[in-house]
DNA sequence: TTTGCCGGGTCAAAGGTCAT
DNA sequence: TATGACCTTTGACCCGGCAA
């Protein structure tokens, strides 16, 4: 919130439940984690936020230069229970952590020594926080860790509480035997003319137009030279990403030609797929690495280990496929290929059956166009090309909810209100704002019709 | 750390007062008298005031977990003369008098650096009987196999089971907040050296071996002609599909060069990939239309609309999966092409960083291969490679807890036990069992030896 | 002035070693 | 081999300066 404009990111604030006051909770309830062995931790110490053990162990082994030695692969696990295996990798653990050495002070054994030598000692405590790790669990503990539901299962309905539950429970039921039939159901052959109905309007030869290769994004501000920025700067950085790349999508001509019922559900299966692309197309405007690093320094102390470990796979999955994406160095069109690919990704939508085949034939016409062009641009296009398409999967990988929670700081818990309930919104907003566009959420929803916010609350 | 168990001390001082009536000694009412032999006390040890000796016999019963037995009527006098005469009564002594075994810690040197030892790590002490099941689904507390020796002395974490669990919630979270740290730690840049050590043992010009071409399944037994089908048909044939594929998977050479390390977490994740492949592969054994029609006929009645939602939404993707694969017509060799390049996904395993690399390799290899068969074999080659590979995002939109819930219904449904908990059994197994092998989970996993057993803990 | 963070220190009770 | 006298390390708890 630096500038005094309001903008997406004020949604979360909405949203919120109420402002926090991390200090009034006497005791936090789960307690902070030392980043060392995972056991309680007692505070920061030397840097780093650790446990009464891990703060012995390091402050012993400073004062003794005594050097440990590790007799396995110097890769044992520090944990709670297993820290005092191997002194060598707790200490490596200590310093990777973020413990800092300068920090020990010198033994001071006589206690009543006249010797006040410690303001010497003392400038050099105040050191700036420069690092991450040991400012890690910092700051807002937040209260409610919104239940998302990471699982791979069914996710749990959500409804809205009314008093028939019953009775929508069995309207869904009978939806789901009925399209679990269909399945068995032989065809109605009516591809043909839908697809062909679908493809009539455009031209199949220019599903990628010219004016469509060109992607451009403003940033909000200039990135800080050292990398940090704030989690309002990954908001709000990420909020014109997406807006930028829904845009972008939605006024393809190919995509225009979809009607709007098949528009919205496509575009809530898609976006986090263009948010990736484009956020690899853009990591100067926002590192992977500032991003982690941000949510590192205002990660809440009583996050749940799934949810944590969902986001650290995550944060693997996006940084192998920003890495994958750089090593072959694509070209503005192939990022935009890669996109279209993405959009009409047929499988994705095996319910719209009318429309899916001509989907499908949208996707064969990109991957022409994108054949021709890397055919005509690159050495060993063949190559080239597999490797773009081994792009796709690495997008299935990563889940919206994630994507939302570490982009969009929905560490807040915003709960059940996933940013896919936006798209509706977006892709009926009138196209005329300006990029980057101050955006007022409310009130955009109150300028919204009210048969397209019906949109909203359709799954 | 148990601090202060006022009940034990209180207990324990009661008997010592009344046994040894200190107050004649004149020194320290009850710090200077071993409760179990009567010797000079050192302490508090273990949870009962005792000598060195003591203390130590108590640790190292303890500790390896040696049955003793006593000759007599298990009445021997524990006195500081006869304590070495029976170990057993020293030990029931011991216990008696409030020592803890759970005050007992791990050792802390795995290795002496004396390497006069060896013998003593020679000795293999049997496991005690625990329950299999709570290892197997015990999570991921420890598993460096490098330690399981020195594990067999002790019975690990035996509390981290039922003492406290948000023990192994704080671990989690640490480990899950270290993996995230080290997205923005710099590479070790060690991929090189790992990549050429997985390639080596393999030949990359053959990913893909002649014998692996084949992949012949034997069905149960005839399929009715009706199609209609049993549950007990489904998942008969639906077993042995799986069994096949993931034995196919297994025993290729690319295959086998990982460690079973990597070995493990890489078929959890594609074995519903490997599945689905099979499964369209073999419509003639498994139609879709079967399965769905079974599933209706037995329907269960208490199914939430929301499971049955999905499993709607995979019924189409399947039907569109199969359908798409049918009409490329695909041959033998582009069927095991596919599973290869599902198997060795390197994006999905990013936290693999090591193996990672050696994985994409194989993945461009298989490609190669296939484009090379490819082009020798069709007329409009790159097409036909394109639509190959735009069939794994397919794969990435079928979600395992639902295959396993329409395809191996309740055979092995005992909730959150899924069917990637038998992988390692599978990859573990010996290989001479014959395919189509009647499963009886429960008999196969109690047959499974302790070292598999270690496998089972690893995630 | 009070409070809480983070340096310091202590010592009971874990650990380990190695003659016997 | 197992024992136990003797030594080291660990970590829960406490103290004190300081900055808010």
């Amino acid at each position: 919130m630096e500038t005094g404009n309001i903008t997406i990111t004020s949604l979360s604030s909405l949203l919120d439940t109420g402002d926090k006051k991390p200090w009034i909770t006497g005791v936090s309830p789960l307690g902070d984690i030392c980043v060392v062995c995972g056991d309680r931790a007692s505070g920061r110490h030397y840097g780093a936020i650790s446990c009464e053990g891990c703060k012995g162990f390091f402050k012993r082994s400073i004062r003794k230069q005594l050097g440990y030695s590790c007799r396995g692969t110097k890769q044992c696990e520090v944990t709670k229970h297993h820290r005092n295996r191997c002194q060598y990798c707790r200490l490596q653990k200590c310093l990777q952590m973020g413990m800092r050495d300068t920090a020990v002070q010198h033994e001071r054994k006589p206690l009543s020594n006249s010797q006040a030598q410690k303001r010497s000692e003392s400038t050099e405590a105040a050191l700036s926080p420069s690092s991450l790790y040991g400012t890690l669990l910092d700051g807002n503990s937040f209260n409610r860790s919104g239940y998302l539901v990471y699982d791979n299962s069914y996710q749990d309905d959500e409804e809205s509480e009314s008093a028939n539950e019953s009775d929508a429970e069995r309207t869904n039921i009978a939806k789901a035997i009925e399209m679990i039939s269909n399945v068995i159901t032989e065809n109605k052959d009516e591809e043909s003319s839908s697809s062909s109905s679908v493809l009539s309007n455009i031209d199949k030869d220019a599903i990628i137009p010219e004016e469509w290769v060109k992607f451009e994004m403003v940033g909000p501000s200039k990135l800080p030279s050292n990398g940090l920025v704030t989690l309002d700067y990954v908001c709000e950085t990420s909020s014109r990403l997406l807006f930028l790349s829904v845009h972008w999508a939605k006024t393809l001509p190919a995509f225009q030609a979809l009607n709007l019922e098949a528009q919205v559900p496509i575009m809530k299966s898609v976006w986090s797929d263009l948010f990736a692309v484009g956020l690899s197309q853009y990591q100067n405007f926002l590192p992977l690495t500032s991003v982690i690093s941000a949510l590192l320094l205002n990660m809440q102390s009583n996050c749940t280990s799934s949810k944590l470990t969902m986001i650290a796979e995550h944060a693997s999955k996006l940084k192998l496929f920003i890495k994958t994406v750089e090593n072959l160095n694509l070209d503005e069109f192939e990022y935009a290929s890669l996109k279209v690919l993405a959009v009409f990704s047929h499988d994705r939508y095996p319910q719209y059956d009318s429309t899916s085949n001509g989907i499908k034939e949208i996707q064969k016409s990109a991957l022409k166009q994108l054949q021709d062009h890397v055919i005509a641009t690159f050495e060993n296009p063949a190559e080239r090309i597999t490797s773009i398409l081994l792009l796709l999967p690495h997008l299935r990988g990563i889940a919206p909810a994630v994507i939302e929670d570490v982009f969009f700081s929905n560490v807040l818990g915003i709960g059940p209100t996933p940013l896919e309930n936006l798209i509706p919104l977006m892709l009926t907003m009138k196209s005329d704002l300006s990029f980057p566009a101050p955006m007022n959420i409310e009130t955009a929803l109150n300028e919204n019709s009210t048969d397209e916010r019906s949109m909203l609350i359709n799954d």
